[in-house]
DNA sequence: CTCCAGCTGC
DNA sequence: GCAGCGGGAG
């Protein structure tokens, strides 16, 4: 229904109007540049969090070709604090990229979004809205928030297969940039107040303790082998005091963020 | 306790 | 389809 349609967008850019977060910095200045960085950096992390680490990125490097030609334990250092540290590995392999293969810009449809390291479809659909204003559907936790609450006010196991038409007929083909920015400041409120609809999707899992996990070990490591810049590896082991130390930093040398040279740990590059 | 502008590798 | 991945705010 058209007038379904028409009321819902108008109690998503209402809320958007008098309560969106217009001063986020990425949305100040709006560049392909800016939404790349910070659509990698939101991934499963808080705006409130991500704010600061941008700017400080923004201070370092103002184009796809800094990032590239910097060295990744500077970049993996400059990360600490926003977690998933793979997303840092993924955001330097991707500048370089596309500094190489794309002539420093970044590309205009997600089908070549996706090739790129850290970038999956939801990211992909993301920067190509906030880059280039291009209305492309997509789904993620915010959207799936407001379009649960909205369309399927009592039902449970609500897939994305089911939302993803009436995100495509309800996206604003005119200015899908203004729209999903709504939509997201429109999401975050509704679960503030609400009980998250997103517990309803089919997609929906819980996510295990991280407390005492072996990702707060690896997490420790990374932190602390960041700031000595590098530490004997017996005497690590010896200060974490936990069994799967020893895994953990076999883990991360296997995935190329550690080197281990003459006893010692560092920083990959 | 929950969950965050998700992705990767299996 | 699912486990693993960070770290902190509420």
């Amino acid at each position: 229904m058209a007038i379904d349609i028409q009321t819902f967008q108008n109690t998503v850019m209402g809320y958007y109007k008098i309560h969106g977060r217009h001063d986020l910095p990425w949305r100040v200045e709006r560049t392909p540049f800016n939404a790349f960085l910070s659509e990698i950096m939101l991934q499963q992390t808080q705006v409130s969090r991500v704010i600061e680490k941008f700017n400080q990125f923004k201070a370092r490097y103002c184009s796809f070709e800094d990032i590239a030609i910097s060295s990744q334990s500077e970049i993996l250092t400059l990360w600490q604090g926003l977690g998933y540290n793979r997303r840092a590995l993924y955001l330097h392999k991707a500048t370089q990229i596309i500094a190489s293969q794309h002539n420093g810009i970044l590309p205009q449809n997600p089908e070549d979004l996706v090739t790129l390291p850290g970038i999956g479809s939801a990211t992909a659909a993301s920067m190509v809205v906030y880059a280039y204003n291009k209305p492309i559907p997509y789904i993620e936790t915010n959207i799936r928030a407001v379009y649960i609450h909205h369309f399927f006010k009592d039902q449970q196991g609500v897939s994305d297969t089911e939302l993803m038409p009436i995100i495509a007929k309800t996206l604003d083909q005119q200015d899908p940039y203004n729209w999903y920015s709504a939509l997201m400041d429109y999401g975050t409120n509704l679960k503030s107040v609400h009980r998250n609809p997103s517990r309803r999707s089919r997609h929906h899992t819980k996510q295990s303790t991280f407390k005492g996990s072996k990702r707060q070990i690896r997490g420790r490591v990374v932190r602390i082998i960041s700031e000595m810049g590098q530490i004997n590896k017996r005497k690590l082991i010896n200060y974490l005091n936990d069994d799967r130390s020893d895994d953990v930093i076999g883990d991360l040398i296997k995935e190329s963020m550690l080197v281990e040279r003459n006893a010692s740990l560092h920083l990959k590059g």
